[in-house]
DNA sequence: AGGTAAATGAGAATGCCTCTCAATCTTGAT
DNA sequence: ATCAAGATTGAGAGGCATTCTCATTTACCT
């Protein structure tokens, strides 16, 4: 009987975070990306669901869900965060350069060098970056 | 008779990039830093040396060296780029979450693993960006 | 239902960075 | 050395993403 949706919902109210209507249209919107979009897009869209939803409404749930460990933010380019819903696994980014295309990719075998690294530094790693900037390979 | 300092003001010039007095204070500043300065840390220490130095032309003079292959610029907080020369080998950053601290390190296991895996996407790496964020192991 | 602290909208404010433009340099050619 | 042509510069205005302020509204516990 329970869904996904109503799950994470849950989850933010057990995290002390309440649910209001634009934070709904806000996660709607996320839930439906398949892209990965700014603030700005995130605003268009969840207005379509809920008109009364501001920019700095926008930010602040971002935030908020950022802290929450149920939103990831991106900087791909300098151009502003773009946003994505950390319900699916881990994954790092590749950026296609003539499209802008962001391809999601994940190695285990990357994360293990990348602890080891930080371990031989003496450090634990909290979190990580790591984007691949590139062009299709000619054929 | 050719030291690195002349050497790379030959390479620019080559480049097509004038040498001006503004420009040399921004490049020694790069040369002596042993951080990664922020626009707004470059323009205090480039005055030191000319006291003309604006920040207009330190953003300026970034984007130029940027092009030209000799700054490198980080972006590892949101708060501002970062910049450093280009001049050693390549290499990627640990940052200290604690302190603020960056850490450089090189791996050419997770180098090529990266060439692996944009290779299997069908992809060619033109840069990446890789940061890992941590904390000091407790003894 | 009622009280209280949290969330919101609108717009002002901030911060980093880029642009505009007239004045001043760098440089290659003379 | 001198010159012309074009690049670079300083100062301040402008731009853009993001955050803040504050009066009003709302979620949620009891």
């Amino acid at each position: 009987m329970t869904n996904p949706t109503q799950d994470s919902e849950s989850e933010l109210r057990a995290e002390g975070v309440r649910i209001t209507r634009q934070r709904l249209a806000i996660l709607h919107v996320l839930r439906e990306a398949t892209d990965h979009p700014r603030a700005e897009d995130i605003l268009a869209r969840a207005r379509l669901q809920d008109q009364s939803v501001s920019q700095a409404t926008v930010y602040r749930t971002l935030a908020v869900l950022e802290k929450a460990g149920t939103v990831l933010r991106n900087e791909f380019d300098g151009t502003g965060a773009r946003f994505e819903l950390a319900d699916r696994t881990h994954h790092d980014h590749l950026i296609d350069l003539d499209t802008g295309a962001v391809i999601e990719f994940h190695s285990a075998r990357i994360e293990r060098l990348q602890a080891e690294i930080a371990a031989e530094l003496g450090y634990d790693i909290e979190w990580h970056r790591l984007e691949l900037y590139g062009r299709k390979t000619p054929d």
